[in-house]
DNA sequence: ACTGTCGGCTAAACCGGTTTGCTAAACCGG
DNA sequence: CCGGTTTAGCAAACCGGTTTAGCCGACAGT
């Protein structure tokens, strides 16, 4: 019974035990045209009764590929798996990876750092979500030789990068509050990861502010600064930063929100506040995620393909990794507005106030 | 700007530049004391300018360590991504890997077989949800030496083990309706993976369904085989499987669902069929993810750990790993029913029809 | 009988590191 | 000045495979 300490069987065990050399047994596996049939199937089986089975990393060494893609983002896993747009675009990714044969391996900051962490992966590639281009890590990963693909990133022009039109959908969720008479507008925004930085222009949320300011300007309104809070995009988020509004004094009938899941969370406070959604108030959010349009009511929201940006970014990556394709790609993906329920004309009251001010 | 075909620098284009031997280059990363303070620096500083990184893979290889886990479901990932209850548990699974440094490699059916993506996986341990203990999948990790937690799955004596009190959950879920009044109960259950397959009983479904059919017993109640429908653990399977019932004639005046995702679908199919929640229909889930404090009305489910399960899973996997822990262990975490708002006492006019039916 | 080709297999180099065992020089007390 | 201990660093073996170059015998053609 003192197997417990028995050796995984290398592949010499299995040479010495067949009669043949170690290049026999691994052309048995990878070119077994190369041998002939029954010297072939021979070692197989001995193999097989052995237990034999190719060390994976030692195969990653001698092939220089691991047929594995990264998945590089600068926040802790531990934070955004239950993410919902975060297990959308991986729903993308995961399909293109699996299809190619491609496993997902995660990376992200070990003990603290995004460098430590690329460091140990074994990967062929990696899709990096949330990452600003100027992190030092960009040029890490670009120094180490690994293909890279962004997402949300702004556009760097020597890199590969799949984006969406951040600006127009924001623009389109204004207009359509501002048609439906609305004038006290609310923005909710989703809070930078580290808390000291402020929003940075050319991230997504930064894009998606000037698609509403734009918007705004148009008709000329001014977003006064106290209209704008920001939060965790998570629900939570969502009902603390509309409560924050509320005991600020603020009574908006239209509320912009950069993130469904904190729009959920606005819905839920107004409830609480017993402000109607939408006969008191507006709420329009940003993403489209899965239950957005199984809430109650169901959201107003600007529609973004989360699931086809995961695919198109691992296209987009493996067809540097296997074909050497070298030069940079960029896609921008569409968005829209989808009209749901938790949108309508601006009451009356409101309005009347409004024009009394002019 | 020939750089393009720049190779990556291994150790020894750092010894012969620093001109020292490899074995120095390899001491001034991993055991700096075991040189001349200023020849590590030296060595160091080298490496630095020739960008040199030690490579993981060959590292790996000697070290005979991947500080990776494997996660390991035996449905595609493309598939599960998005379900808030994966969602949740890698959530654990994340936490406790990140705090203990380790890396996150999923493993799912690689062109179809879980068998090859596992032969292909470069991981230290894995956790594995949603296998059944007859998968031929485990033993060939077992094989292969591998430490193995299994989570959710029937209590293999020599396996590792972490699981919920499913059958206790669905008991109060059920005993819950039943004090409120309700006799006519429908239950709604998660379909198995492959089309063909029958509920297994000591599958996840198969003991809460238990649950349900001995609360039910104890008051002389039998659940007539056609209140029990299936469908997909989604949303849409819990709408679909609502209006089904419906059609077939049914009209239940409680709903035991053995998934969260399928209760809000079930939720959200009442209120299209005009029936209120919980006036005309109560409605009891199982998981308590995230989401269901939220909709609307709240949804009554029965709470499990779903993030505990997962870090729990991964710490005894990593007492494995690590200490070589040998003895299988076994955890079982409580479950509680969560009363919120969507239920209530049974309708009057179905009790009565019920009470003359006596 | 001699050369050329081909099928079947092998020895040795290699992938890129780590680790073991050892040596030469420096140090040290007596 | 001498034997013993440290210190700093090296050469070689090793991790477990793949791949290149080439050997050997059989067979075909002339």
């Amino acid at each position: 019974m003192e197997e417990r300490t028995r050796r995984r069987p290398r592949i010499a065990d299995v040479a010495r035990e067949a009669g043949v050399s170690k290049t026999a047994v691994s052309f048995a596996f990878n070119s077994p045209d190369r041998l002939a049939p029954e010297t072939a199937s021979r070692i197989r089986d001995v193999a097989d009764s052995l237990g034999y089975r190719p060390h994976p990393v030692a195969r990653m060494l001698t092939q220089r590929t691991t047929h594995t893609l990264g998945v590089l983002t600068p926040q802790a896993l531990s934070v955004i798996f239950s993410n919902p747009f975060f297990g959308a675009f991986s729903e993308g990714v995961a399909l293109a990876a699996e299809q190619e044969g491609y496993a997902l391996h995660f990376i992200s900051p070990l003990h603290g750092s995004l460098a430590r962490a690329m460091g140990r992966a074994t990967v062929d590639g990696v899709v990096a979500i949330g990452l600003s281009a100027n992190h030092p890590e960009v040029e890490q990963i670009r120094a180490a030789g690994l293909p890279l693909v962004m997402v949300d990133s702004s556009a760097l022009q020597d890199l590969s990068v799949v984006e969406i039109d951040d600006e127009g959908g924001a623009r389109a969720a204004a207009d359509h509050l501002l048609q439906l008479g609305h004038r006290d507008i609310l923005v909710v925004g989703v809070e930078p990861p580290s808390p000291g930085a402020t929003l940075e222009p050319e991230g997504v949320m930064g894009r998606r502010m000037r698609g509403y300011v734009q918007a705004l300007a148009d008709k000329g309104i001014e977003l006064p600064p106290h209209a704008f809070v920001v939060g965790p995009a998570s629900i939570e988020g969502g009902i603390a930063a509309m409560r924050r509004a509320t005991e600020d004094g603020l009574r908006p009938t239209g509320v912009l929100v950069m993130s469904d899941a904190m729009a959920i969370g606005v819905l839920r406070a107004a409830r609480e506040l017993g402000l109607r959604v939408p006969e008191d108030v507006s709420v329009v959010g940003f993403d489209d995620i899965d239950i957005s349009q199984h809430t109650n009511p169901p959201l107003t929201t600007v529609h973004q393909p989360i699931r086809q940006k995961g695919e198109s970014a691992v296209r987009m990556l493996l067809s540097v990794v296997e074909r050497r394709d070298q030069r940079p790609e960029h896609i921008r993906l569409e968005t829209r507005l989808i009209v749901r329920g938790s949108t309508g004309p601006a009451p009356r009251r409101r309005q009347e106030v409004d024009r009394v001010q002019h």
